[in-house]
DNA sequence: ACTGGCACTCGGGTTCGGGGAGTGCCAGGC
DNA sequence: GCCTGGCACTCCCCGAACCCGAGTGCCAGT
């Protein structure tokens, strides 16, 4: 049904038109590929891949452009991912070596990505649920209240404040502080709770009311906000240079900052060194419906932490795009390992 | 050489091209708003204030618009800030009140305020400079590594890693600790480097080494990175509604993202409740020629201890965003106070 | 099964020509 | 002296007509 040619037809297809972004006809493309047929040749191919569902006519009598079943095919048969060049390598690694911490290192991440992708990238912060407690800090800001600082394995600091309602003495916080420590150093966040909810019964009745509050508000500490945890980074790409462009960046440019969206656009990927494509349609929300996304996990080792990755338009270099997700997981996984 | 009817005119034509986005013409003028006198009249009002340069012609024998000093004389004498409606400023309160911690704080802040003002809006984070020391952490990491956390009166929370070459004692590093804090605790970021620059000597010789790399990577931890500390939101309103569009915002979304520009743009602003409105040409980049920036300090009291503001096209409604942007400013200052 | 040829289609760019909104100016009235 | 009504003029915008060319589908021939 579908033969060598014809496959190879649509390779070219999709090529030339990432490249040129226009509609390509059969005439254009026995020139530029030599694919040794006719153009009446390719004329027929391509009215079978039509009939197929790979290719579409924006209007009759002009050239063809892929489908996003076309792309489909394209990335799962017809090409395979781009690798960097050794400068890009070692550019990325030196960017982001010099990291000072987890938001310098998001940071940097996302811009490295949307300047190597030319598209719009988008990073999520270390999850912490997989992360684990480096320390718990308590400090007294005034008579009654208290500020509560994790430090998590990631690098990531959360913090709390909380009224305890009766000025606590020094020497209970310290004891507290060391109690609570002792508790749950070391401990992943997700086992934290149960780790602490037992600990207000150690100390002394009249202390345990202002034990219990420290708890709760060290515990809530450990909700995620996720609304808040990821960065965006080269919106300017969206608009094409010289071309004219559709009114469809708006919704695109809107959903790029809800970011529940976005973290279910990456959210659903998978392990580091598996990387997701979504074309089209294929997105869960319908305003990204001309919009495709690459992405991946990432995070030390084979864990993964968190997500990133690039949204651009279903007509993107799919091979060089997945190349540089790839890359720049890769790397910013191993920066993590290191710390 | 300005009469009052004559600013009279100048007001109407900015606000009607505000409402409508086209060019507006005497006939127009005279239907919208009851001046009392005819359109020749108005046109001859018209020519003078043409002459002076506040509105000009897009072609000939087509309306008018007001140019970038007409919108200064507008802002400047025309018109008096709108204030917020009392619902307005019952939801803006109970939006902020629900901030949990600075970073929410800050965030909240900028989605309110683009979606006051259907405009992009910039938030500064609250500078470091200004605020005080509230607490100085150390906490081992490994055996020689340690990390340092530094939190702020205004809830920031710094941190830096660094690596002491030999594994300290316990007694020693709560010594530092001790010291570190005695040292710099409530004292202005400012002035830390000078207190505690000679901590070391206060060590036995053994020690000084650690010491002086502790305190190092302490002051690092002062140093501001401007570039991080911006929340932007509602770009997605830089593309009109209805309305087809210039390619002019392909270099606003650029500017956007240059965390280094849009400080600059909101920096030489002023104290909390005295508003800088920039017009087009009078922004520090060329980019921005087609842009207005209203903006202002907030911080707790009088201390301005960051700037936050909106971007949009020169053609604005000035009163209602100088409002709004007022408003929020008022609102997050105080916010801020109570923390 | 591929190729060359041919008639056909249709979108995009160009030209042309009203229609209309707006202006500048002038002469006359309060 | 200032305002007004009137009038001729200027362009912009919009739609219609039009041509051109790229591209297609199909068919007959190799």
């Amino acid at each position: 049904m579908l033969d060598e040619r014809k496959l190879a037809v649509l390779r070219a297809i999709v090529e030339d038109y990432v490249h040129t972004e226009e509609p390509v006809g059969s005439k254009a493309l026995v020139d530029r590929h030599h694919l040794g047929v006719s153009s009446a040749t390719v004329r027929n191919d391509m009215a079978a891949l039509e009939d197929e569902g790979y290719i579409a006519q924006p209007h009759t009598s002009a050239g063809r452009i892929p489908t996003d079943k076309g792309y489909r095919l394209f990335v799962d048969r017809l090409s395979t991912i781009k690798p960097m060049s050794g400068a890009e390598r070692r550019a990325i690694s030196t960017f982001l070596e010099g990291a000072v911490d987890l938001d310098d290192v998001v940071n940097r991440t996302v811009r490295l990505l949307s300047q190597l992708t030319r598209q719009v990238a988008v990073v999520q912060y270390p999850t912490l649920s997989r992360s684990t407690v480096r320390h718990v800090e308590l400090v007294l800001l005034s008579t009654t209240r208290l500020l509560i600082v994790l430090i998590t394995s990631t690098g990531r600091v959360e913090q709390r404040v909380v009224d305890v309602g009766k000025a606590p003495e020094d020497a209970l916080l310290g004891d507290v502080r060391a109690r609570l420590n002792a508790a749950v150093m070391g401990a992943r966040l997700a086992e934290v709770q149960s780790l602490v909810v037992d600990l207000p019964e150690a100390f002394a009745p009249d202390d345990q009311p202002i034990v219990a509050s420290i708890v709760s508000a060290f515990l809530e500490t450990l909700v995620e906000r996720p609304e808040e945890r990821i960065a965006v980074s080269g919106t300017a790409n969206l608009i094409p240079l010289g071309h004219e462009f559709h009114s469809s960046i708006r919704p695109v440019l809107e959903a790029l900052e809800e970011h529940v969206v976005l973290l279910r656009l990456l959210g659903e990927s998978t392990a580091p060194s598996r990387l997701t494509v979504r074309i089209g349609h294929e997105n869960p929300y319908a305003e990204l419906a001309a919009a495709s996304v690459v992405a991946t996990g990432y995070g030390p080792g084979d864990e993964t932490l968190a997500h990133l990755g690039v949204v651009g338009p279903t007509r993107m270099d799919y091979p060089g795009t997945m190349g540089a997700v790839r890359a720049v997981a890769r790397y910013v996984s191993q920066i993590l390992a290191e710390e």
